[in-house]
DNA sequence: TACACAATGTTATAATATAACATTAACCTA
DNA sequence: TAGGTTAATGTTATATTATAACATTGTGTA
């Protein structure tokens, strides 16, 4: 069955399967040089077929950028297309960081306007604090 | 008058105060090189003496880093003493950066829970789309 | 004065990310 | 299925962002 146009799937690339595979597995947001070392060994040597990979990822919403650690996690959020709306909560002891599924909040902020009635089409939010186990 | 040590003021140090200048009177975020480019005639020589500056200067709530931008912009509100609870628009086009203060936003987000009913006690928002200008 | 702490100065280096260019693979369509 | 198009890859070099380590100086206060 071919896939049509309009529903194509993303088919991951050799290099992007491998990379989403390694940052799917981790408990934790893994950053660019961290997964260079790892994949290695097959036979990914350069930094910039890492970010070729990560930014394609970004860009399908199968991974998000932690910001404020510049590290990637797979998106948990099964729904979650494109990356064009994310939350995360981070703590800043163990650096556990969970993305968060709140119908409300992004009901609240795709729906926020500034002062001069302005919408915006995407938006990241990071909160910070004590994890559960860190408190 | 001497001041208290509870209500200290922060009294900028020289770097402190050179840089938090230049930034506070550029009309866009600045990077920390370019801080540097900028602040050489004025006797800061090294990345380091940027940096130490930016993170007191964070720290303190009077700069705030936009960390998708890896810039750094004047706090916008005069109430804001720390930087604790920070929201942004970017434009995708221009690059024009503004803090958003709003009553209702900043309300909803410290008051947000997650499923566990954890709460936070600090968040950065970087809302992305296109200004009116690139409209 | 002298103690403590914050800030500075300096050199070196670590960590993060992109430029530029050549090549190969996958996909579509005529 | 040939040929054109785009995505992905491979490779070397380099740009950009940020911190380590250590010595010194300034500042407030007991």
């Amino acid at each position: 069955m071919r896939i049509s146009k309009v529903n194509k799937m993303h088919n991951l690339s050799k290099n992007q399967q491998i990379i989403f595979d390694l940052i799917d597995k981790s408990s934790e947001p893994l950053k660019a040089y961290a997964i260079l070392f790892n994949v290695q060994k097959k036979g990914i040597k350069a930094p910039l077929q890492v970010y070729r990979a990560l930014d394609k990822l970004v860009e399908i919403g199968k991974i998000h950028k932690i910001e404020s650690r510049n590290a990637f996690i797979a998106c948990q959020n099964s729904s979650c297309q494109v990356a064009k709306a994310t939350a995360f909560s981070i703590c800043e002891i163990c650096e556990k960081v969970t993305e968060i599924s709140s119908a409300g909040l992004s009901k609240y902020l795709a729906n926020f306007k500034d002062k001069d009635g302005m919408k915006y089409s995407k938006y990241n939010l990071e909160f910070f604090g004590l994890c559960k186990k860190c408190r």
